[in-house]
DNA sequence: CGGTCGATTGAAAGCACTCAATCGGGGTGG
DNA sequence: CCACCCCGATTGAGTGCTTTCAATCGACCG
């Protein structure tokens, strides 16, 4: 399977090679968004391409900070450690995401980041990003609306870890999955998780039981149907209403 | 007390008024930071000061964005708000640190800012500030510092939330106040909680009566003195540890 | 066809929550 | 100046959600 990938023409010989940006299909929703064809060719010069094997590091906590990266291909988590060797997995970054925004103020990386999936990033060195954002305001522009989003994004969890019960956590965990699939152009209601269990209840806070449970809960409910990792989701308004805290039988209340 | 502060001379006779970047004393903590002289001026140039008073709203989730906000004299709550009306406060924040960056991406504020005390802001209109970013690239840098920083630190409280217990919980929030006194030159073992208990908990997820019952804990630990709103920290070093997830009494254990 | 590891399920325990009563400081009005 | 009120904070008792501990399942793989 593999080799099939390997037995594609030789790169490089045009601009819409699949590993460049102008011809990556995460075009409109990562770091080019936005740019003319003549700026996105400009983009692409400073941006290296690197596999990441499944399970292995793309960096860790301290390493020096180079690059951001964005990812091209597969899935990757990153986490934090305290000293007595706890985790707290803070996000999940699928195609089109960037990894690393975390490391522009001490110059450290402050998490690990781990690929789920065999995967692949584009490393973009963050010296010559800011080379572009001299000359490039477009490009400026949408890089502070992607920190932005990330901050919002970051939000939502402070959200779901603060104010939620774990039937909720984990519809909303399901909801935001949906949604970034979908703009992603795949199914909203179905797809696989591409992290354990563990990985999962470690993100909302939970453990590996309540996940389970609550898988088991939601499957009796009819709102979603899993086999293993893989997820189809049978009432996705419920679960989305389940996720925004208004109980599925109940009619929002104002206070 | 107060009529004493308008009886100073009159604004405006010169760039080192107080109101102005280079006289402000956060000047070094703030969006300024390392702007030469002239530099500083252009940026005073654009801002506008604002006074909040207390428990009004900066802003609110939805109004249009126009602006960042600098904390110049108080404090602040954000919070967002759920379709059901629960509200998870995501930060306070204090002198010298920058509201709305969240809202950046979408144009619109996705929280509530409200003033814990009689406060005042410098108002900085985004659009003015990106034209400051073609011409300074200074600033521009320390801006990229700024909203790493805002990531980092709501990665922190993903942290706390979803892996401390109430304790661990409480430690690191006066350990952070402390942090962050002791950076804008004040003591970092006395200071006031700016914030009700019910700010504290929902900040924290927690209730009320958890955070009564930590305090009552710590105090009879010897770990703080509280009077009120009046936090005295007695013991900083096992506080820390405490907040780091490393039992006083313990060693550190690696995994 | 076992072995392994992630996932599921059950039973019991614990931490924080809920509910309720009381305290106490700060502000107001007599 | 004092009494009262209000509201935030404290404290206690009981409950419950999630965790912990433990056993079992089951898919994948050699």
């Amino acid at each position: 399977m593999n080799q099939l990938v390997q037995l594609q023409p030789p790169l490089a010989i045009s601009n819409l090679s699949p590993r460049s940006c102008s011809g990556c299909s995460m075009h409109q929703i990562c770091l080019p968004m936005g740019l003319d064809e003549c700026d996105t060719q400009r983009l692409d010069k400073i941006i290296g391409r690197r596999k990441i094997a499944r399970d292995t590091h793309l960096y860790r906590i301290g390493d020096r900070f180079t690059s951001l990266y964005a990812v091209r291909v597969g899935h990757f988590k990153s986490y934090q450690e305290n000293l007595a060797g706890d985790r707290q997995i803070t996000g999940f970054q699928m195609t089109g995401e960037l990894l690393g925004m975390d490391a522009i103020s001490s110059q450290r990386y402050q998490c690990d980041a781990v690929a789920l999936d065999d995967s692949e990033v584009c490393e973009i060195p963050f010296f010559m990003l800011e080379n572009l954002f001299t000359q490039m305001p477009t490009l400026l522009r949408h890089f502070h609306r992607v920190m932005s989003q990330e901050i919002t994004s970051e939000q939502r969890v402070i959200m779901i870890l603060g104010n939620m019960r774990a039937e909720q956590r984990f519809a909303a965990f399901l909801v935001n999955l949906s949604v970034r699939y979908a703009t992603r152009g795949y199914s909203p209601t179905r797809f696989q998780l591409r992290m354990t269990r563990e990985d999962i209840g470690n993100y909302l806070g939970l453990t590996i039981e309540s996940i389970s449970r609550m898988i088991a809960k939601m499957r009796k409910d009819g709102l979603i149907e899993v086999q293993q990792r893989n997820v189809e989701v049978l009432d996705l308004a419920s679960l989305t209403k389940l996720a925004a805290g208004v109980d599925a039988d109940e009619a929002p209340v104002h206070h």
